[in-house]
DNA sequence: ACCCAGGCGGGCG
DNA sequence: CGCCCGCATGGG
């Protein structure tokens, strides 16, 4: 397979890959090569990112498709990524967490995975998402020949996670999430069209998500934003509960709701840009 | 042992 | 609307 080159400017691929996104459950990362592989469909995607000036891209796809529509698409190489930093650096505080993970980049991820991935996520810690994740694939994905001779496995579709038996789905570790995976693969495969919803705006599309047994607010804000590039999504979790407190409001408690409008008012249309950081400085910084 | 994790559905006032 | 509870599982 052919490899292909692009270019990107203040793009770090750990942090993108580690910040709990989708690519951090389905995503094989070899940090020391700067290498991710994942499925696409039923094939198989690496990219290795060399840092320099720019940062430059070299990836190959397994069933000879051209690859850049793929990367481009994934890490949103057509942003212009100097005016959401301009845009979302609007204090001190969210300043010193974009400085710590500079080159973050919010992922544009395929909705049906995004959508089983953060419904795992519910009431769950990351280790644990993965592994879940990862036994999912193996168990009712195909599998597909890695580039070095590998078995690796896609992402089960929405049909055949809808035929699973629940106590099979359990099997991975999904533990109560189980009747929702099967019901949103039910639904996402029958009456719930994922595609054609994505040309609603943010607030209807979130609506259309949260029909989806297992799907509230948060998790449909995580499928809105990284399933569907709504960049004004706010996700609002334990970690980003907290670190907006932190931040913003002297450590008191603060509603959802409170938190969601702040937030909103502050960062407006790039409000998920810049959820990505607080999210993840807090749970950097304020663990233990 | 106890507490927590990228919450949600359901029941109640 | 807001509040409270139970929930599978594994790690600290």
């Amino acid at each position: 397979m052919r490899r292909e080159r692009l270019t990107a400017k203040m793009l770090n691929l750990s942090y993108t890959i580690e910040s709990a996104q989708p690519l951090t459950f389905y995503g094989d990362y070899e940090k020391e090569f700067g290498r991710v592989t994942y499925p696409v469909g039923n094939a198989l995607v690496e990219a290795e990112f060399i840092n320099g000036q720019e940062t430059t891209i070299s990836a190959r796809r397994s069933d000879g498709i051209s690859v850049r529509g793929e990367i481009a698409s994934r890490f949103r190489l057509g942003d212009d990524i100097v005016s959401m930093y301009d845009a979302i650096s609007t204090d001190r505080k969210i300043s010193a967490a974009i400085g710590q993970f500079r080159g973050m980049r919010v992922t544009k991820n395929e909705p049906w995975e995004t959508s089983v991935c953060f419904i795992i996520s519910q009431f769950n810690n990351l280790k644990r998402i993965r592994r879940i994740v990862r036994n999912l694939m193996e168990r009712f994905g195909e599998p597909i020949e890695g580039f070095r001779g590998e078995t690796r496995y896609s992402f089960p579709s929405a049909e055949s996670l809808s035929e699973a038996r629940i106590e099979d789905i359990m099997r991975c570790g999904t533990g109560f999430r189980a009747k929702y995976i099967k019901s949103a693969a039910e639904y996402c495969s029958g009456s719930l069209d994922l595609d054609s919803i994505s040309k609603l705006d943010y607030n209807s599309l979130k609506a259309e998500l949260m029909e989806i047994k297992g799907v509230g607010e948060k998790v449909a804000d995580c499928i809105a934003l990284m399933g569907y590039g709504k960049m004004e999504a706010f996700p609002v979790d334990v970690w980003v509960k907290r670190s907006m407190e932190m931040m913003y409001f002297n450590g008191k408690n603060k509603s959802l709701k409170e938190i969601h409008s702040y937030a909103s008012r502050k960062w407006g249309d790039m409000a998920g840009f810049a959820q990505q950081y607080v999210f993840w400085y807090g749970r950097s910084n304020l663990r233990g």
